[in-house]
DNA sequence: CTGAAAGCGCTAACAA
DNA sequence: TTGTTAGCGCTTTCAG
């Protein structure tokens, strides 16, 4: 009847092992595997356990016994927190879960890039690398920690299995969206090429050390577009390196665009987040969208369909699942196949239309 | 030179130590407290390290010998993708991570609720519990860990430190809105009452052996108000339980009752997903928003804003911040405070307007 | 069906 | 500054 919880610590497997007169490892399997012992026995045990007060198998000594945590690590360049607010972000978890919850594995979310620490000493089996500043101390912990890796949207892969989105061509398509549109000069809204982070315009050295890929890839898509039709780079475009992924950042930067002298017609952010700031700054600005400014996004999460954004589609969520299944596979033993591209595509919206041709003299 | 990694096994901390010649506890303080040892000798030994291939401690091993998991675990009501699907549930977690990840803590979030062995052999130091059907095994297995947990929008709080929300309170603004409006007729779109889950119009029964709390208060909250305004219940409101809460189940339901017979004039839907979906039925039923029909959401997540929904705020990031703190303040030994409960707000936007008169003779 | 033995790899007192 | 000792709590062959 009395629970004789005798001792302070809590008691363990062995205590009930003893309490009964049975060797611990009956106990264990009265746990983990009901059918090798008798109904009987195994009942009379979870008994003592229960007034014993002993809770069940330790899962860290179990954790250590088989060499296995049971959850695969997911590492992201920000602060977790941020990555529940960034609706790609939450995308590309959502493709993970759903790879890795079909193998009843667990999600480890570590709460920040910049505790190298943390990545060293994560009970998981394996790692998702998303978006990690090139040459981070946490993606060169979680590449030495001897566990299998999946790169995602890295500029080097060093060897592992990756998955690479095409942004180089979604950024053309959307450049050159608005050339076809009429579309001569142009706002970049990037996102941070280079960490740490740095608001202002980029100078050359910057994207040149850059340590991130899509804002690279689609800065050179955007380039290839505007050269093509042939303008100048520096005289048709202005960037601006955001410091955040935010529409708060994007409506400053977008101000600022938009309020200088030479204020383009169109816009082209990195993302929807950032589209979406743009929006704000020209509704602000007595700017009417698409009549007097195009802007076009990036990702084109959820909120772009419900905006009418113009946006470039990537496959987040499938990115974020075959980022899990290659983990999976590498789990299981089996050897990889090559990095994946997968496609992105222009989405049309009503965020985009042709330049307004404007009477050079009132 | 030579990389000597002789045995098939990975090498260990033991064996750096028997390489070297010195004790494995002067090898763990060169990982560990480098201050311990004098900088030579850990230079020495994290070369010797290199060429054994020992890449650090366990951290499974480190976790079993410290008692401590450095993670806390996240269960959900749904599966894991699901919650990254959900815009509320990514507030949530938003607000858990942000509480976390100052302490330095993973989130380890659960695959599925219907896996309590899940549960009982997660690596964590402690539980969030969110949303749990009442009376799930994995619930059980969660509050039978011995480690701390906190509740969050449950329906009994097994003496735990717990956090709600006044959810009738914000369904009572939201339906009292509506009546005030001059409404007279509703439905109800309504998140599942009972676990497991079915579509359609939830018997009384269904309500008394309801599985989760929100709905059940959010219920009440519409009841008060409708019943307080001299109506009866029975004849004014029709209720449609949703079998998931996502967009394209609140178009369906949505439709059902708005081209059934008694079709209401208002639309009470408990989550802004519901919301939108009747949104949709409503545009394809070429129904204009609000004219000819009103409809109030519920959480007031971002895409609300963007859609010009009125609905009924509550402080979800603050909720699950909350949460993480109650939980790491037990984790710090802490005697937590009573439950808190949070309070709702009706927001006013686009999707509400008075109840057009109708000529009943044509 | 049950038990004995042998660690999994590490860390924290404490001693030297 | 370094070493010794003693487990953390469990699981898993393998014998009986």
């Amino acid at each position: 009847m009395s629970s004789a919880k005798l001792p302070g610590r809590r008691a363990t497997l062995k205590d009930v092992a003893a309490a009964l007169g049975v060797s611990p490892a009956t106990v264990s399997n009265a746990y983990n595997r009901p059918d090798q012992l008798s109904p009987a026995l195994r009942e009379r045990i979870l008994i003592a356990a229960r007034e014993l007060g002993y809770l069940g198998p330790d899962p860290l000594a179990r954790n250590l016994r088989r060499g296995q945590a049971g959850a695969i690590g997911v590492v992201y360049a920000d602060r977790l927190s941020y990555a529940f607010a960034d609706p790609a972000a939450a995308l590309f978890l959502q493709g993970v879960a759903s790879a890795t919850e079909q193998a009843g594995l667990s999600l480890l979310l570590l709460p920040t890039p910049d505790s190298p620490d943390t990545v060293t000493s994560a009970a998981v089996d394996g790692f998702v690398i998303y978006c990690l500043p090139e040459g981070s101390s946490s993606l060169q912990a979680a590449l030495s920690r001897g566990v299998p890796c999946v790169l995602v949207d890295q500029l080097v892969s060093y060897g592992q299995p990756a998955v690479y989105i095409d942004d180089e061509g979604g950024a053309h398509q959307a450049a050159q969206h608005l050339l076809d549109l009429g579309h001569r000069t142009f706002g970049i809204l990037s996102l941070e090429l280079q960490f740490p982070r740095r608001r202002g315009r980029p100078c050359t050295d910057r994207e040149a050390g850059a340590s991130f890929r899509p804002p690279l890839e689609r800065l050179s898509g955007y380039r290839r577009a505007i050269e093509s039709a042939g303008l100048r780079w520096e005289e048709a475009v202005q960037v601006l390196e955001a410091n955040e992924n935010s529409p708060e950042e994007g409506e400053t930067l977008a101000r600022e665009l938009l309020s200088g002298e030479r204020a383009p017609t169109a816009l082209l952010a990195m993302s929807d987040q950032l589209a979406l700031g743009a929006l704000r700054a020209a509704a602000n600005l007595g700017l009417r969208v698409p009549e007097d400014l195009s802007i076009v996004g990036y990702d084109d999460v959820p909120s772009a369909g419900a905006l009418n954004l113009t946006t470039v589609h990537q496959p987040t969520v499938r990115k974020g699942r075959l980022a899990g299944e290659l983990l999976l596979a590498q789990l299981a033993g089996e050897t990889p196949a090559a990095p994946e591209l997968l496609p992105t595509e222009l989405v049309v919206r009503g965020t985009t239309a042709p330049r307004r041709t404007v009477p050079t003299h009132p």
